[in-house]
DNA sequence: CTTGACTTTAACGCTGCGTCAAGGTTTATG
DNA sequence: CATAAACCTTGACGCAGCGTTAAAGTCAAG
């Protein structure tokens, strides 16, 4: 019979620890006095100790260990624990791999250049929203200029305008000098279908689908230095292993008159997924 | 001017995440009412606080992120930051590969034979501890029958002994039918450096160095059947990229006179390191 | 003015122990 | 045998980063 510090030594863990695993159940002394609380462990107790020690170097949680170590669990219940715990570190590996090549590209960046530009590169995961919108062809960089103009022809009163104003742009080359946007706004859920603008066009309402991998950068200012935004995440992605998998758009956070347009915060997204290694 | 939970939105963050980080500082919102304490933001902190979310996707923790936002830091703190991120996150996928590793050689296990052989294997760090010993040939798996031979004819009094029975074996053919063993007591630190047992023979005292790896399996029963122990733990080395770098031990946990050997408890222990790959 | 939608601060929860702290037990020593 | 040293007990905080109620104050619409 070990006291707790006996038995800590003999079994290379802390007295602390052998008296938690006896308060939530995984490992319980052989006997315990009853009137002094004393714990008194057996040799005969280790090998059993090992077993926890050795699922807990797993990674596996304490109760996970309990229920393991329950005497009724099949060989089956077993093994889709571990299969459970095998793709969970392999998530989690990924997952720290990722970070880490985050982390070594803003090495690289610092070390070429003393300002970093890449800062503030963020990726996102937006849910389905209804879009209340208009589509149309326009000069390049005038998005912005348009969702103004809409916003101010539009019958204010008609609708309370909850989420940001977003553009969305169709086609691929962004060198061109036209391009073709849909530009509105982001709804609630119970928003109206259709809005007449005092002009005679119309914003209708749909769903815009849901995104789990955005990537996202914030530019304040005007938008003639809106393309370093761009070329930015086009680094970006490349640099990572990913590849831009749908449209993409502009969220115009805070929007002014084109003669103030050096107050302008403008968030660029693009839908991006993993390419196949 | 945003509320909380009109920032939250555009910023697809919770408000609750707000609220945290300006509690500790590393985002405080644009503006806070002094009567009602209720926060505002502005359009032009979104950089900001996107900046400080792809920090966090780096791993960083907040207070990190903080020291890094601060003004007066320079180029070269950031990139020492980083390259301390780098490193641990290396070595965090490095262990989380390891624990992986363990998990599909226990699935392997599982799969070929139905009751796990392989069960209780730890790894464990030891210190440098005193050792009160004696080196002789004998029979092999005659270890524990010397040391408690020993015991027996040791002045007991002289000395209390406090670690466990503990035998290291020199020369690497287990198959042989004599070994090379050192028998003794691991002591404390304030222990005689020598004792004459009442057959003549002395123990002396020594220092065994610390080994920072060991590979550990518990046995319960007549000694036997501890070849099982060595070679579930030689299966156990190779199966895992290590190999034995020192010399191994059995440590007796509970020892008895031949005739109860069963209810011995022995301890196979090895040190190890990992093979280069 | 009354709702209802939002906001505030405060506090617990989660994981696995490390780390005091106050107060009994046991054991070694004088 | 008395007493101190060494060990044991339960209890509780701490950590990291928020999620999640809860009670109570604010604000905007009708």
């Amino acid at each position: 019979m070990f006291k707790v510090g006996e038995f800590s030594k003999v079994a290379q863990v802390s007295a602390r620890l052998l008296r938690h695993y006896d308060e939530v159940g995984v490992f319980a002394p052989a006997h315990t006095d009853a009137t002094t609380g004393y714990r008194y462990y057996t040799a005969e107790q280790l090998p059993r100790l090992n077993q926890i020690l050795a699922l807990r170097d797993l990674g596996l949680s304490l109760e996970q260990i309990r229920n393991m170590l329950s005497e009724s669990i099949t060989n089956e219940e077993i093994r889709g624990m571990l299969r459970l715990q095998k793709a969970q570190l392999e998530q989690s590996i990924s997952e720290q791999a990722f970070r880490l090549q985050l982390v070594e590209t803003r090495l690289r960046y610092l070390e070429q250049q003393p300002a970093s530009p890449l800062y503030d590169i963020a990726l996102k995961t937006l849910p389905a929203q209804p879009f209340l919108s208009l589509r149309e062809t326009v000069p390049m960089f005038t998005a912005g200029s348009i969702l103004f103009m809409i916003h101010q022809a539009m019958p204010r009163h008609q609708f309370k305008q909850r989420g940001a104003c977003t553009a969305l742009f169709y086609g691929d080359n962004f060198d061109d000098q036209v391009c073709d946007w849909e530009v509105g706004f982001l709804m609630p859920d119970d928003a109206l279908k259709t809005v007449t603008l005092s002009d005679g066009r119309e914003l209708h309402l749909r769903i815009l689908p849901p995104e789990n991998q955005m990537v996202s950068t914030i530019y304040s200012g005007r938008w003639l230095g809106l393309h370093l935004g761009y070329s930015t995440l086009g680094e970006w992605i490349a640099q990572h292993g990913y590849q831009i998998k749908g449209i993409g758009r502009e969220v115009f956070h805070q929007l002014h008159p084109p003669e103030h347009g050096e107050n302008n915060v403008t968030e660029i997204q693009f839908p991006v997924e993993k390419i196949a290694v």
